[in-house]
DNA sequence: TCCAGGAACTAATGCGCTTCAGCGATCAAG
DNA sequence: CTTGATCGCTGAAGCGCATTAGTTCCTGGA
């Protein structure tokens, strides 16, 4: 190692010891809140400490039983499916403002698959890398909540739905079936009857949630309805190519529902060049809100919810759950309906 | 705390031990290739460790004088200036890789301000959390640098530019200057005179670079260039705002430059609100190429790099950094002008 | 045949912290 | 006035690993 100006050491107990005249074990329990010593002795100590700007090493308080102060978030898609989605960071936000009080940190980790999720899971608990983690885009038959209750890992899935219920694990959610109901009821009142769900990647719980929920509906409305979705990669090419062949059909639908941001752009723009005019012969709604909807023409109606205060519900059930609380399952408020341009009545057959 | 299923301990160095008939410090030896051990030992011991799925504890390797084996990153904006940018996640891939391969953690904090950045590396180096971190936004007269050349923090200044070489910090930068010269020379080929480039937060340091380029550029080409820059917050809404106050003006500008994709795109909208035909009247281009250049119409050039490559270089120069390497100043490829729908010829006076 | 020297391994120590078992001193209860 | 309990504190052990200082055994050179 070369010499770095400046060495710098870290002060210790030991320093704030010497300083205070007690013991180690005296500081400790000042420092801790523990009874065992006097309060004008904690008061001494504390002002010591401060005085010499010391921060316990979360190594040495890790190796002595306590957690390691961290939790782990690990995305797994590709880097550049992940580039444009505004959600994610919106997501960490949330999560980071409630770590931040408790002095937490958030490990983050990239990955390319499931797969390598999991061992990235049995890599941090093997190396008591963290207390706890976050999980996001739950899918069908999923390893994960199996695997870290296996590693006695506490987690929070993010986006998992009613139905995921792990012994362990809680699990954060928004209702989607409600909210494409909603959404399907107000395209009917508009007088829509053929639409088209432009849905993400097949295999996820909110996926699979929406594109049920659609189906129920259908079914609900009656036999005229003439709804289906169609499964991407939530990237602006897929979008684009899905919205050519479901418009270029025999009978093109009238409104076009689709499950981000990014796709609802990318759709708009291939419908218009298509020569379909929006919203007066079709109708596009957006299943995230953000910047993007306004960025184009016409504004794009979206169905909005706070991501932020999602990151921060589904953190602080993680905070429960390291607090030794049991399992939860809690829903974020339904997503609601930004009427902006791109939605209005079907035009009459 | 409440049971959790299987408890599952880790195993620890004694558990392989006693497994394979030796003492603790040959299996220490044997695990980490140090001379003390027969290589049919090494060997035996090594497989006992993988059978267990031991990996070492990063928190006691740390305690006794190893590294943290993890990296910091913070980003000092606020939440919703951060969305829509596509430039953080990529980069953070990027980087990812590099770790990946090194099996180094990446803490990551969002914080509002360059102050709370700053204690955060206080913490962090207090805390024993990191062997290192990157920093990004580099700005003029920033407190970062210093802070962490005191702290004896290892870092790498990602966009520093080549005159903030600090001891003990690398640098890796892309050549705006150059960028934005040979940006200038082929608008004033295609006729353009006036220009103006729609620019981030004023006190970056690649903002204030990318200005005084163009100041030198407009020096070069003459007194019949008609540049300047204004700054914004990098938001669609004060790139729109600045659009429309430039080409409200009495002689509006034929380019318009601007420092990311977001912006671009709301001040091509803005732009075409106003009557203005895009590249006809008015040629747009992004400092920034992301899929969303290719969502709106026309399809917007850009400026092109590569942001993954980009996150990669500057974990590389971290690695290096933590190996004991000198400090250095490192640079990218330039990046490239793909022209696409929304630059042409200047229209003729 | 004996010893130097190296190879292969063990024992002991320390990193910074928490925690548990003491240990005087003080104090209320019997 | 004695007995136990309580308070305020100290000492020591231990967490999982790296490392240094031994220790034992073996080999080869004289």
């Amino acid at each position: 190692m070369p010499a770095r100006r400046s060495p710098a050491r870290r002060p210790t107990m030991k320093d704030i010891a010497r300083r205070a005249g007690v013991s180690e074990s005296a500081v400790s329990f000042a420092l801790n809140g523990r009874p065992g010593v006097s309060e004008v002795t904690r008061e001494r100590v504390r002002r010591v400490a401060e005085q010499l700007g010391w921060r316990p090493s979360t190594a040495a308080r890790q190796l002595s039983g306590e957690g390691a102060a961290t939790v782990g978030f690990v995305v797994a898609r590709p880097a550049d499916t992940l580039g444009v989605d505004s959600f994610f960071l919106q997501l960490i936000s949330g999560i980071q403002e409630v770590l931040a009080e408790r002095h937490l940190g958030l490990l983050f980790q990239v990955v390319e698959s499931v797969e390598d999720e999991c061992a990235v899971y049995r890599r941090w608990w093997a190396e008591h890398r963290v207390d706890g983690v976050l999980v996001v885009d739950p899918r069908a038959e999923d390893p994960r909540p199996d695997l870290l209750g296996e590693l006695g890992l506490p987690a929070v899935v993010i986006g998992g739905g009613p139905d995921s219920r792990q012994p362990g694990t809680s699990t954060v959610w928004a209702d989607d079936a409600g909210a494409m109901a909603s959404l399907v009821d107000r395209l009917y009142e508009l007088g829509h009857r053929r639409i088209v769900h432009v849905a993400g990647l097949p295999r996820l719980a909110h996926t699979e949630r929406r594109i049920r929920a659609l189906r129920t509906e259908a079914e609900r409305h009656g036999p005229q309805a003439r709804v289906h979705s169609v499964t991407t990669d939530y990237s602006d090419a897929e979008s684009a190519a899905a919205t050519r062949r479901v418009l270029g059909a025999g009978e093109p639908p009238t409104a076009l529902v689709y499950d981000n941001d990014v796709m609802a752009v990318a759709g708009l723009a291939a419908a218009t060049e298509l020569g379909f005019a929006v919203p007066a012969d079709l109708s596009v709604v957006s299943w995230e809100d953000s910047a993007l909807c306004r960025l184009v023409k016409p504004w794009l109606s979206a169905l909005s919810r706070d991501t932020v205060g999602f990151g921060r519900t589904a953190a602080g059930e993680l905070m429960a759950l390291l607090d030794g609380g049991p399992a939860r399952t809690v829903q974020v408020p339904v997503p609601r309906l930004i009427e902006r341009d791109s939605t209005g009545p079907a035009r009459p057959h």
